[in-house]
DNA sequence: TGATAATTTGACCGGTTGGTAAACATTATG
DNA sequence: CATAATGTTTACCAACCGGTCAAATTATCA
């Protein structure tokens, strides 16, 4: 038979489960760096340490490699987002979201840049993800942070814009880690970057740039 | 003769300044869309409304053209860092800063995406730029804002990471403008959009979401 | 106007790219 | 161990891509 994946068996093969693991971590760190079209099934196959013959069994197209992998990503993406709390302490909540979303950026910068390359792009492979799941589960914790406000528990906002800039915040340390690099020079860049972006970034959006704030 | 561009003559023909021009323009639309690897010269040329060695002949190489466009776009991407101005005041020259940077979002979103897919896939073609003199204008400035926090005109705080937050929230309204309205949906992703970022940025950069803040 | 330089185009080239076909090798299973 | 299913590779193709070339066209100006 010619047909690769399942198309037969019912499970999954050890070497398929392998293979196709090798080949989207290949494909993760390719796709991060180029973008989609910059991107060669050739390079990926090098990275993966596989021929591309090898790779198109496991995928049959490269858009069907991408796909697969923004799937498996997106998910995680997403959780800290979701571990954002009704129930909690709104200042502990919103402080904890910025921590786990920096550490992302540090601990998975691929996977960021994974997907800011696809929505800088105009988002062609994903746009009905952001349209449906994202904006749904952001709508929802917009609620949440809507109703913090009107207790007076936090400033009265626009929650869409305060995650927005979240979002924006933390996960520049990884899209433009080149940039902040260069910025920071050699004797600042070092790892601690993150703890210095952690303590502003607390700082900023809990009293924002009054004095005497921090 | 065959030989393109002012080899020979000392002046620029006046054909000359239009249709380098109309090809920056037109590289910019597609650069910024596709980022350099993933755009070609044929797309560039359609734009255009060209043929594909007529731009040739005016830029002998895709990285020439690329590398034209950034030139010329990195000054006045970086006009308004330069304003800010170590006299004045420092609450209304960082608020006008956010507020000309979130119109420079605004208004020249191909800008910023240009650079953004630039920086994001590593800034293999203005990597110089960044060490140079970016990170030259940035500390510049950096003392500035140092400066003032010493004075206690604004609160203490690191002042690269301060420059960083500002960058990410005001250009993540170009760069993932496609994400941006999806999730605000249809009704709120209006042009209105930037004034209430505006007033977002505003408050988060002066009060924080410390209650009573605005 | 005519000569000369500047501009534009169609045909083309070598290398790359996504993807296929088929032969070959390996593994699972009766 | 036979044999069918799965996995891998070599050779290949057509489309695309960056870039060249020579010929044709248009602008400039003495």
């Amino acid at each position: 038979m010619v047909l690769p994946r399942a198309a037969k068996t019912q499970r999954r093969t050890r070497i398929q489960e392998e293979k196709e693991e090798r080949i989207l971590e290949a494909a993760l760190e390719v796709f991060a760096t180029n973008g989609f079209r910059g991107s060669t099934i050739d390079q990926i196959a090098d990275v993966a340490g596989m021929s591309k013959p090898n790779l198109l069994y496991y995928f049959r197209t490269k858009e069907a490699m991408h796909r697969a992998l923004i799937e498996r990503v997106l998910d995680t993406w997403l959780d800290p987002l979701r571990a954002f709390d009704a129930e909690g302490n709104p200042v502990t909540e919103i402080r904890s979201y910025i921590r786990r979303k920096l550490e992302m950026s540090r601990d998975f910068p691929r996977e960021s840049r994974l997907f800011a390359n696809e929505i800088l792009q105009g988002a062609p492979h994903i746009e009905d993800e952001l349209v449906g799941p994202l904006k749904q589960l952001v709508d929802e914790k917009a609620q949440v942070i809507r109703a913090w406000a009107k207790a007076g528990k936090i400033a009265k906002c626009d929650p869409y814009h305060l995650i927005f800039s979240i979002w924006a915040t933390t996960q520049h340390y990884a899209d433009f880690d080149v940039q902040v690099r260069a910025v920071l020079g050699e004797d600042l860049a070092g790892e601690g970057r993150f703890e210095d972006a952690a303590r502003f970034l607390e700082q900023l959006f809990l009293h924002g740039l009054t004095p005497q704030g921090g």
